[in-house]
DNA sequence: TTAATTCTTGATCACTTGGTCAAGAGCGGT
DNA sequence: ACCGCTCTTGACCAAGTGATCAAGAATTAA
């Protein structure tokens, strides 16, 4: 029996199998998506057998919501960052730069959601209605108070955050898009992190 | 022989079945992008035996690449408009307005095209960075222009399509998102159309 | 060492799917 | 009515895919 629970907890060579999988599954349900992935072409990428990644996972599924769960808590922090008690501009300049430096060091977490919610977000629908929703309601009515003290220009907190997940979101997500417009230069997402957070704070920045 | 042509014109019941075709080709590939629709699907959605309609386009890809050419026209046609001649900020508030309001009224071509790039553009990456990058670089310029003269607030014009593009396109193509938390109320768009046309003009308005 | 447990895989299955083909039905011009 | 062309389809095929299983290899605990 196990230690202190029916449920043993994982071997070395399990925690270490399963990471193996999360990552490559990260890469290959990020590059085609649920259906256009198949579990041939993660085992490959991380070494192992078809039925030797479908004893550690028993259904395609199964990795996929895995890997969904993996990275969305990392995702959303640094939105629940975001703090009351702050200065509003400089609040919401950092969650700018938080989210576009997401966008840039983990392009592929944000093509997996970005392919996840395209297609009706059937595997984290309960996720966004709840937690999510919670969390942006929290926000959006910490943008709100700023806006009432009149220590922000006003318009809608929750459009304002959508706007501002679009255009961090778009660098990862249509990268194949920018690159090809821009020809991809070295200090495009230095000059997208400026561009956005000039833009967002110019159009903030209550009226004198 | 035809008329005019080695290539004699559609009949009428080929012009017919090929229009049938693309509209459920469109709402299939939108639904469940290219790997996840099914010929059968787009056969079954327009009441043609899965056989006539690879009569009609002989591969799947050959649907594929067709009504992604029959809706990029329509999509590019508000950029193409802006005009050099105009004034600035109207002519900016224009774009914004008919980019939310063709996310409104066609999502499915936004999400067509959004799962197309998303997965690396390999079906249009040639007319991403020819005709499309040329139309972009021509409008950026023209934007460049108003600023030089001191008519807009400094920004990037090519991030400043792209955060466009984004926060516009963001609403057809991350529906799922947007309504589980927004829980989708009846003035969604309009306060959206408010909400961005604000953020935008105050933040490009020239500082006086 | 020994025995139980965990891990690994070749072979295989059931099912889906893109695509073919030959034969027939329908249509248009004469 | 006749003939050539377009259109339609049931049957079928080959490839790919998710998933299973039994049997063996490796690891671990005693």
């Amino acid at each position: 029996m196990g230690e202190a629970t029916a449920i043993t907890r994982k071997t070395r060579i399990q925690a270490q199998n399963e990471e193996l999988i999360l990552k490559a599954a990260l890469e290959v349900f990020s590059a085609y998506g649920f259906r256009g992935a198949t579990v041939d072409q993660i085992a490959t990428r991380c070494g192992l057998s078809k039925p030797n990644l479908l004893y550690y996972f028993r259904r395609k599924e199964d990795i996929y919501v895995a890997v969904l769960e993996h990275t969305l808590h990392d995702w959303l922090e640094p939105l629940r960052s975001l703090d009351a008690a702050g200065e509003p501009i400089a609040e919401i300049t950092c969650y700018i730069r938080a989210k576009i430096r997401l966008s840039r060091d983990n392009p592929k977490a944000s093509r997996l959601f970005a392919n996840e919610i395209l297609h009706g977000a059937t595997a984290i629908g309960a996720y966004l209605k709840g937690p999510l929703k919670d969390l942006v309601d929290e926000k959006a009515a910490i943008i709100q108070g700023w806006i009432t003290q009149g220590r922000l220009n006003a318009v809608d907190p929750h459009h304002l955050i959508f706007a501002i997940w679009a255009t961090t979101q778009h660098y990862a997500d249509f990268d194949a898009q920018v690159s090809a417009v821009t020809g991809n230069p070295p200090d495009l997402m230095d000059k997208a992190e400026e561009t956005l957070t000039r833009l967002f704070v110019e159009g903030l920045q209550p009226r004198r």
